[in-house]
DNA sequence: CTAAGTGCAAATCATTTGCAACCAG
DNA sequence: CTGGTTGCAAATGATTTGCACTTAG
Protein backbone atom coordinates (compact mmCIF):
# COMPACT_ATOMS: atom_id res chain seq x y z
CA UNK A 1 0.00 0.00 0.00
CA UNK A 2 1.14 4.28 -0.27
CA UNK A 3 -0.39 6.52 0.49
CA UNK A 4 -3.34 6.98 2.82
CA UNK A 5 -6.22 8.26 2.25
CA UNK A 6 -6.61 11.91 2.58
CA UNK A 7 -9.64 13.60 1.31
CA UNK A 8 -12.27 10.66 2.88
CA UNK A 9 -11.15 11.01 6.24
CA UNK A 10 -11.25 14.78 5.63
CA UNK A 11 -14.93 14.21 4.58
CA UNK A 12 -15.71 12.22 7.78
CA UNK A 13 -14.49 15.02 9.70
CA UNK A 14 -16.67 17.32 7.77
CA UNK A 15 -19.48 15.45 8.11
CA UNK A 16 -19.19 14.75 11.42
CA UNK A 17 -18.72 18.05 13.24
CA UNK A 18 -22.82 17.60 12.46
CA UNK A 19 -23.16 21.56 10.23
CA UNK A 20 -25.78 19.79 8.75
CA UNK A 21 -27.61 16.03 8.56
CA UNK A 22 -27.25 15.40 5.25
CA UNK A 23 -25.26 16.52 2.48
CA UNK A 24 -24.73 17.48 -1.54
CA UNK A 25 -21.67 16.63 -3.33
CA UNK A 26 -21.67 20.30 -4.28
CA UNK A 27 -22.45 20.72 0.25
CA UNK A 28 -19.36 18.37 0.84
CA UNK A 29 -16.83 19.90 -1.82
CA UNK A 30 -17.71 23.41 -0.46
CA UNK A 31 -17.40 22.25 2.84
CA UNK A 32 -14.24 21.09 2.21
CA UNK A 33 -13.02 23.90 1.15
CA UNK A 34 -14.09 26.01 3.79
CA UNK A 35 -12.28 23.97 6.38
CA UNK A 36 -8.89 24.74 4.23
CA UNK A 37 -8.82 21.00 2.60
CA UNK A 38 -10.04 21.65 -0.65
CA UNK A 39 -10.11 18.72 -3.20
CA UNK A 40 -11.38 18.19 -6.82
CA UNK A 41 -14.69 16.86 -7.41
CA UNK A 42 -14.03 13.68 -8.68
CA UNK A 43 -11.76 12.88 -6.07
CA UNK A 44 -14.59 13.61 -3.55
CA UNK A 45 -17.00 11.63 -5.36
CA UNK A 46 -14.41 8.56 -4.92
CA UNK A 47 -13.91 9.33 -1.33
CA UNK A 48 -17.67 8.81 -0.60
CA UNK A 49 -17.99 6.20 -2.35
CA UNK A 50 -15.19 4.61 -0.89
CA UNK A 51 -16.91 5.02 2.60
CA UNK A 52 -20.17 4.23 1.38
CA UNK A 53 -18.22 0.87 0.60
CA UNK A 54 -17.35 0.55 4.49
CA UNK A 55 -20.42 1.78 5.38
CA UNK A 56 -19.79 4.84 6.98
CA UNK A 57 -22.01 6.96 4.86
CA UNK A 58 -25.48 6.13 3.41
CA UNK A 59 -26.59 7.66 0.67
CA UNK A 60 -30.35 9.55 0.68
CA UNK A 61 -31.71 9.62 -2.69
CA UNK A 62 -34.52 12.16 -2.28
CA UNK A 63 -35.36 11.96 -6.16
CA UNK A 64 -34.78 15.84 -7.34
CA UNK A 65 -31.61 16.53 -8.41
CA UNK A 66 -28.52 15.95 -6.44
CA UNK A 67 -28.39 12.67 -4.06
CA UNK A 68 -27.63 13.25 -0.62
CA UNK A 69 -25.44 11.30 2.04
CA UNK A 70 -25.14 11.22 5.17
CA UNK A 71 -23.16 9.37 8.25
CA UNK A 72 -24.26 5.89 8.78
CA UNK A 73 -24.92 5.29 12.17
CA UNK A 74 -27.64 4.08 13.78
CA UNK A 75 -31.33 3.56 11.95
CA UNK A 76 -33.82 6.52 11.30
CA UNK A 77 -36.15 8.05 8.96
CA UNK A 78 -36.64 11.22 6.74
CA UNK A 79 -39.53 14.17 6.54
CA UNK A 80 -39.20 16.04 4.44
CA UNK A 81 -40.85 19.36 3.69
CA UNK A 82 -42.60 19.97 0.51
CA UNK A 83 -42.42 23.45 0.35
CA UNK A 84 -38.81 24.43 1.68
CA UNK A 85 -37.32 21.20 0.78
CA UNK A 86 -35.37 20.41 4.50
CA UNK A 87 -34.82 17.30 5.50
CA UNK A 88 -34.93 16.11 8.92
CA UNK A 89 -34.42 12.71 10.52
CA UNK A 90 -36.77 11.19 12.51
CA UNK A 91 -37.17 8.12 15.10
CA UNK A 92 -37.95 5.05 13.22
CA UNK A 93 -41.73 5.04 12.54
CA UNK A 94 -41.86 1.26 11.52
CA UNK A 95 -41.71 -1.12 13.58
CA UNK A 96 -40.21 -4.64 13.58
CA UNK A 97 -44.41 -6.10 13.54
CA UNK A 98 -45.36 -4.72 10.71
CA UNK A 99 -42.00 -5.63 8.78
CA UNK A 100 -42.64 -8.90 9.91
CA UNK A 101 -46.30 -8.44 8.42
CA UNK A 102 -45.01 -7.42 5.30
CA UNK A 103 -42.56 -10.23 4.67
CA UNK A 104 -45.27 -12.35 5.09
CA UNK A 105 -47.56 -11.23 2.49
CA UNK A 106 -44.87 -10.63 0.09
CA UNK A 107 -42.92 -13.63 0.66
CA UNK A 108 -39.63 -11.53 -0.22
CA UNK A 109 -37.08 -11.12 2.98
CA UNK A 110 -36.71 -7.90 4.58
CA UNK A 111 -33.14 -6.63 5.11
CA UNK A 112 -33.52 -2.66 5.10
CA UNK A 113 -36.06 -0.12 5.25
CA UNK A 114 -36.57 3.79 3.80
CA UNK A 115 -38.87 6.02 5.03
CA UNK A 116 -39.77 9.32 3.50
CA UNK A 117 -42.43 11.14 5.14
CA UNK A 118 -43.40 14.12 2.88
CA UNK A 119 -45.06 17.23 4.66
CA UNK A 120 -44.87 20.93 6.10
CA UNK A 121 -41.79 22.06 8.60
CA UNK A 122 -43.53 24.27 10.80
CA UNK A 123 -42.04 27.42 9.20
CA UNK A 124 -43.81 26.40 6.31
CA UNK A 125 -46.53 25.29 7.78
CA UNK A 126 -47.36 28.66 9.58
CA UNK A 127 -45.86 30.67 6.12
CA UNK A 128 -48.77 28.62 4.87
CA UNK A 129 -50.87 29.71 7.45
CA UNK A 130 -50.37 33.55 7.02
CA UNK A 131 -50.39 33.61 3.02
CA UNK A 132 -53.74 32.05 3.41
CA UNK A 133 -55.12 34.26 5.53
CA UNK A 134 -54.00 36.96 3.42
CA UNK A 135 -56.64 36.73 0.36
CA UNK A 136 -54.51 38.87 -1.93
CA UNK A 137 -51.61 35.94 -2.62
CA UNK A 138 -53.72 32.78 -1.40
CA UNK A 139 -55.87 31.58 -4.03
CA UNK A 140 -58.96 33.43 -4.44
CA UNK A 141 -62.75 31.76 -5.34
CA UNK A 142 -64.41 33.17 -8.08
CA UNK B 1 -56.43 24.85 -27.79
CA UNK B 2 -54.66 23.10 -30.85
CA UNK B 3 -54.07 19.16 -31.48
CA UNK B 4 -54.55 17.09 -28.57
CA UNK B 5 -51.85 15.32 -26.85
CA UNK B 6 -51.04 11.94 -28.55
CA UNK B 7 -47.92 10.74 -26.77
CA UNK B 8 -49.40 11.42 -23.15
CA UNK B 9 -52.50 9.10 -24.12
CA UNK B 10 -50.09 6.57 -25.41
CA UNK B 11 -48.33 6.66 -22.56
CA UNK B 12 -50.85 5.82 -20.51
CA UNK B 13 -52.45 3.56 -22.42
CA UNK B 14 -49.32 1.48 -22.74
CA UNK B 15 -48.46 1.78 -18.57
CA UNK B 16 -52.32 0.34 -18.40
CA UNK B 17 -51.15 -2.71 -20.01
CA UNK B 18 -49.40 -3.36 -17.39
CA UNK B 19 -47.01 -5.57 -18.83
CA UNK B 20 -44.67 -4.51 -15.51
CA UNK B 21 -45.45 -2.32 -12.33
CA UNK B 22 -42.49 0.66 -12.79
CA UNK B 23 -40.79 2.35 -15.84
CA UNK B 24 -37.94 3.94 -16.79
CA UNK B 25 -37.91 6.60 -19.44
CA UNK B 26 -35.78 4.19 -21.23
CA UNK B 27 -38.40 1.49 -20.89
CA UNK B 28 -41.39 3.62 -21.64
CA UNK B 29 -39.73 4.91 -24.94
CA UNK B 30 -39.00 1.28 -26.32
CA UNK B 31 -42.37 0.17 -24.82
CA UNK B 32 -43.80 2.81 -27.34
CA UNK B 33 -41.67 1.97 -30.11
CA UNK B 34 -42.95 -1.86 -30.07
CA UNK B 35 -46.50 -0.66 -29.50
CA UNK B 36 -45.75 0.89 -32.97
CA UNK B 37 -46.04 4.61 -31.70
CA UNK B 38 -42.70 5.77 -31.22
CA UNK B 39 -42.11 9.25 -29.88
CA UNK B 40 -38.46 11.27 -29.15
CA UNK B 41 -37.47 11.22 -26.08
CA UNK B 42 -37.96 14.84 -25.08
CA UNK B 43 -41.68 14.30 -25.87
CA UNK B 44 -41.94 11.34 -23.50
CA UNK B 45 -40.53 13.31 -21.01
CA UNK B 46 -42.56 15.88 -21.28
CA UNK B 47 -45.63 13.78 -21.42
CA UNK B 48 -44.17 11.80 -17.89
CA UNK B 49 -44.07 15.40 -16.59
CA UNK B 50 -47.60 16.51 -17.81
CA UNK B 51 -48.92 13.29 -16.50
CA UNK B 52 -47.53 13.66 -13.19
CA UNK B 53 -48.98 17.10 -13.07
CA UNK B 54 -52.23 15.43 -13.47
CA UNK B 55 -51.22 13.31 -10.61
CA UNK B 56 -52.18 10.09 -13.60
CA UNK B 57 -48.08 8.84 -12.53
CA UNK B 58 -46.26 8.93 -9.59
CA UNK B 59 -42.18 9.00 -9.20
CA UNK B 60 -40.43 6.11 -7.82
CA UNK B 61 -36.96 7.49 -6.94
CA UNK B 62 -34.85 4.46 -5.83
CA UNK B 63 -31.42 6.47 -6.25
CA UNK B 64 -29.73 4.81 -8.70
CA UNK B 65 -29.55 6.00 -12.16
CA UNK B 66 -32.67 6.15 -13.67
CA UNK B 67 -36.00 7.56 -11.89
CA UNK B 68 -38.78 5.01 -12.36
CA UNK B 69 -42.36 5.91 -12.91
CA UNK B 70 -45.94 4.68 -11.80
CA UNK B 71 -49.31 4.57 -12.58
CA UNK B 72 -50.88 6.64 -9.86
CA UNK B 73 -53.75 4.53 -8.20
CA UNK B 74 -54.58 4.11 -4.17
CA UNK B 75 -51.22 4.15 -2.28
CA UNK B 76 -48.58 1.31 -2.15
CA UNK B 77 -45.48 0.76 -0.96
CA UNK B 78 -42.48 -0.62 -2.55
CA UNK B 79 -40.13 -3.87 -1.70
CA UNK B 80 -36.94 -3.66 -3.87
CA UNK B 81 -34.77 -6.99 -4.41
CA UNK B 82 -30.76 -5.52 -3.48
CA UNK B 83 -29.48 -8.21 -5.59
CA UNK B 84 -31.60 -8.48 -8.78
CA UNK B 85 -33.30 -4.69 -8.77
CA UNK B 86 -37.05 -5.97 -9.26
CA UNK B 87 -39.69 -3.69 -7.40
CA UNK B 88 -42.80 -4.80 -6.08
CA UNK B 89 -45.93 -3.01 -4.76
CA UNK B 90 -46.72 -4.40 -1.46
CA UNK B 91 -49.95 -2.90 0.79
CA UNK B 92 -49.31 -0.12 2.37
CA UNK B 93 -47.45 -0.82 5.45
CA UNK B 94 -47.37 2.19 7.44
CA UNK B 95 -50.48 3.10 9.51
CA UNK B 96 -52.09 6.55 10.38
CA UNK B 97 -51.40 6.17 14.25
CA UNK B 98 -47.59 5.65 13.35
CA UNK B 99 -48.27 8.80 10.88
CA UNK B 100 -49.78 10.68 13.70
CA UNK B 101 -47.38 9.37 16.19
CA UNK B 102 -44.76 11.34 13.92
CA UNK B 103 -46.15 14.87 13.71
CA UNK B 104 -46.21 14.70 17.73
CA UNK B 105 -42.76 13.90 17.58
CA UNK B 106 -41.27 16.25 15.07
CA UNK B 107 -43.81 18.78 15.04
CA UNK B 108 -44.19 18.69 10.98
CA UNK B 109 -47.72 17.93 9.02
CA UNK B 110 -46.96 14.93 7.95
CA UNK B 111 -49.02 14.62 3.97
CA UNK B 112 -47.58 11.67 2.25
CA UNK B 113 -45.03 9.07 2.73
CA UNK B 114 -43.04 6.85 0.85
CA UNK B 115 -41.58 3.29 2.26
CA UNK B 116 -39.14 1.31 0.56
CA UNK B 117 -38.29 -1.68 2.00
CA UNK B 118 -34.86 -3.74 0.49
CA UNK B 119 -34.26 -7.34 1.01
CA UNK B 120 -34.79 -10.15 -1.39
CA UNK B 121 -37.15 -11.38 -3.99
CA UNK B 122 -38.20 -15.40 -3.46
CA UNK B 123 -35.82 -16.32 -6.74
CA UNK B 124 -32.74 -14.46 -5.74
CA UNK B 125 -33.28 -15.83 -2.01
CA UNK B 126 -33.44 -19.46 -3.43
CA UNK B 127 -30.37 -18.51 -5.58
CA UNK B 128 -28.12 -16.93 -2.34
CA UNK B 129 -28.96 -19.72 -0.64
CA UNK B 130 -27.85 -22.61 -3.30
CA UNK B 131 -24.29 -20.18 -3.30
CA UNK B 132 -23.81 -20.71 -0.15
CA UNK B 133 -24.81 -24.49 -0.08
CA UNK B 134 -21.42 -24.07 -2.89
CA UNK B 135 -18.36 -23.71 -1.21
CA UNK B 136 -16.65 -23.10 -3.98
CA UNK B 137 -18.56 -20.17 -5.29
CA UNK B 138 -19.51 -19.01 -1.68
CA UNK B 139 -17.33 -16.78 0.93
CA UNK B 140 -14.63 -19.23 2.45
CA UNK B 141 -13.30 -18.62 6.20
CA UNK B 142 -9.71 -18.53 7.04
C1' DC C 1 10.79 1.56 -6.04
C1' DT C 2 5.56 0.72 -6.00
C1' DA C 3 1.01 1.11 -5.67
C1' DA C 4 -2.72 3.73 -4.03
C1' DG C 5 -4.54 8.50 -3.96
C1' DT C 6 -5.22 12.70 -6.29
C1' DG C 7 -6.17 16.40 -9.86
C1' DC C 8 -7.53 17.58 -14.33
C1' DA C 9 -9.88 16.95 -18.47
C1' DA C 10 -12.87 14.54 -21.04
C1' DA C 11 -16.61 11.15 -21.36
C1' DT C 12 -21.11 9.40 -20.01
C1' DC C 13 -25.84 9.36 -18.43
C1' DA C 14 -30.21 11.28 -17.27
C1' DT C 15 -32.95 15.06 -18.00
C1' DT C 16 -34.16 19.71 -19.78
C1' DT C 17 -34.61 23.45 -23.02
C1' DG C 18 -34.76 26.30 -27.40
C1' DC C 19 -36.66 26.50 -31.59
C1' DA C 20 -38.69 25.57 -35.97
C1' DA C 21 -42.10 22.60 -38.16
C1' DC C 22 -46.71 20.78 -37.70
C1' DC C 23 -51.62 20.24 -37.35
C1' DA C 24 -56.49 19.71 -35.34
C1' DG C 25 -59.91 23.03 -33.95
C1' DC D 1 -55.19 31.21 -38.52
C1' DT D 2 -53.63 29.71 -33.67
C1' DG D 3 -51.71 27.74 -30.06
C1' DG D 4 -50.52 23.48 -28.15
C1' DT D 5 -47.60 19.42 -29.59
C1' DT D 6 -43.74 17.26 -31.50
C1' DG D 7 -38.88 16.26 -33.18
C1' DC D 8 -34.26 17.43 -33.34
C1' DA D 9 -30.26 19.35 -31.62
C1' DA D 10 -27.95 21.39 -28.27
C1' DA D 11 -27.52 22.68 -23.27
C1' DT D 12 -27.39 21.35 -18.56
C1' DG D 13 -26.37 18.91 -14.31
C1' DA D 14 -24.80 15.04 -11.93
C1' DT D 15 -21.65 11.51 -11.83
C1' DT D 16 -17.87 8.62 -13.80
C1' DT D 17 -13.62 7.49 -16.05
C1' DG D 18 -8.86 7.69 -18.20
C1' DC D 19 -4.48 9.00 -17.36
C1' DA D 20 -0.44 11.15 -15.80
C1' DC D 21 1.52 12.71 -11.50
C1' DT D 22 2.46 12.57 -6.66
C1' DT D 23 3.77 10.48 -2.32
C1' DA D 24 3.91 7.63 1.81
C1' DG D 25 5.50 3.04 3.02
Amino acid sequence: MARPARVPDQVLELMRQGSRHAWTMEQIASGLQEAGHQADFSTVYRAVERLLGSNSLERVPLGDGATQYELAGQHHDHVRCVRCKALAALDCVLHESELRAAERASGWTILEHRVVLDGLCPDCREQAAAAARRPSAGRRRP
